[in-house]
RNA sequence: GGCGAGGUAGCUCAGUUGGUAGAGCACACGACUGAAAAUCGUGGUGUCGCCGGUUCGAUUCCGGCCCUCGCCA
């Protein structure tokens, strides 16, 4: 298989279990590199909150698309897809193998398949969007939508109704409702799987995860980021207000609530294959993910 | 010890002029196509502090008790 891909949710060990499957890949004489797919951890200055792989981390696996932009950079799914593909694909033609890896669902998916995403539009339309939503309501906003597209959206989901409104005003087609989004078909061939870790496992680890991230300074990072002139995006980091707050059961119970949206993610991926790790150390997780990848396309 | 307020979902509370109850958060499940760690949908949690009394019927009214908080001793 050309690439792999590790998803997964929070605090599951993506970041460990690809370290582990790079040894296993060097053993046989590839070399690999990890694409990160995470919103956050793309984010300078926000490593210790986002659980960004760290400077030892690094040194057995380099890591691609982490801290690349400022805390004051808003970021988006589209630019990340530009960004991940050409990494991708640099990384294919120089024959070295990718790991693709991170918890961030649409990033994943964009990097890895044929998502049409649709272009941004200028920034006067879209505060004209925000300005509409926030004076008169989402519902309001969504009764201007055209009707097929009105449809598929709920007319309170505020940041849907703005996205497809401001393509509208701007004359842009919506989406089109294929199934790139789940699909199996792939940019290249992939051994695409998931972690899944019992239910009081991962609560258990997503414990341990933040109490060691707000040992390790979070809170004054989430501080000094706002201080930077931190953007939207990078002020969406779990936990971010909260930190600030100093209420630590909030931001584990914001890493929980995240958790399970990614395991619906997981859930809907055509062709993932999802492993246990429940009671599994990292080395044997990616031995199993190597166990897939060579297995081929269409094994199993 | 006296006075006052209160004890209802895991938490914070609302409510029932007497017919066994509902919000937010938490939690579970789902949606997701350039804000995605975002945004949104669905779901139900229960000795209504305990023991008696009145009543066809008490979480609601009455009495006693227990507990919490505040003020005063």
């Amino acid at each position: 298989m050309a690439v792999v891909a590790i998803f997964g949710p929070t605090a599951a060990g993506k970041t460990a279990v690809a370290i582990e499957l790079a040894a296993l890949l060097r053993d046989r004489g590839n070399d690999p590199v990890a694409v990160s797919c995470d919103a956050i951890q793309l984010y300078r200055g926000l490593e210790v909150l986002s659980g960004a792989p760290e400077a030892g981390e690094q040194e057995r696996l380099e890591h691609r698309l982490v801290a690349i932009a400022p805390v004051s950079e808003e970021f988006s799914a589209g630019r990340f897809a530009e960004r991940a593909r050409a990494e991708i694909d640099a990384l294919l033609a120089a024959g070295r193998t990718p790991i693709v890896v991170g918890g961030t669902g649409l990033y994943m998916r964009a990097a890895i398949a044929e998502l049409d995403l649709r272009p941004p539009v200028p920034a006067g339309v879209r505060a004209g969007v925000e300005a509409l939503v926030a004076a008169q309501g989402p519902a309001a906003a969504h009764s201007e939508l055209d009707p097929d597209v009105a449809a598929r959206i709920h007319p309170n989901d505020r940041k849907r109704i703005a996205r497809a409104l401001e393509l509208q005003r701007v004359g842009i087609d919506p989406p089109e409702r294929g199934n790139e989004l789940w699909t199996a078909r792939l940019r290249h061939p992939t051994a695409l799987t998931g972690i899944t870790v019992e239910r009081d496992e991962l609560t258990a680890r997503i414990d341990r995860r933040v109490d060691a991230m707000v040992a390790a300074g979070a809170a004054a990072e989430a501080r000094a980021a706002l201080d930077a002139g931190a953007s939207r995006t990078a002020r969406a980091a779990l936990g971010f207000d909260e930190l600030l707050a100093g209420d630590l059961a909030a931001v584990k119970s914001a890493h929980r609530r995240y958790a399970r949206r990614q395991v619906t993610w997981m859930r809907r991926m055509e062709g993932i294959e999802v492993i246990d790790r429940t009671g599994r150390g990292d080395h044997e997780v990616a031995a199993a993910i190597l166990a897939i990848a060579d297995r081929g396309p269409g094994g199993g």
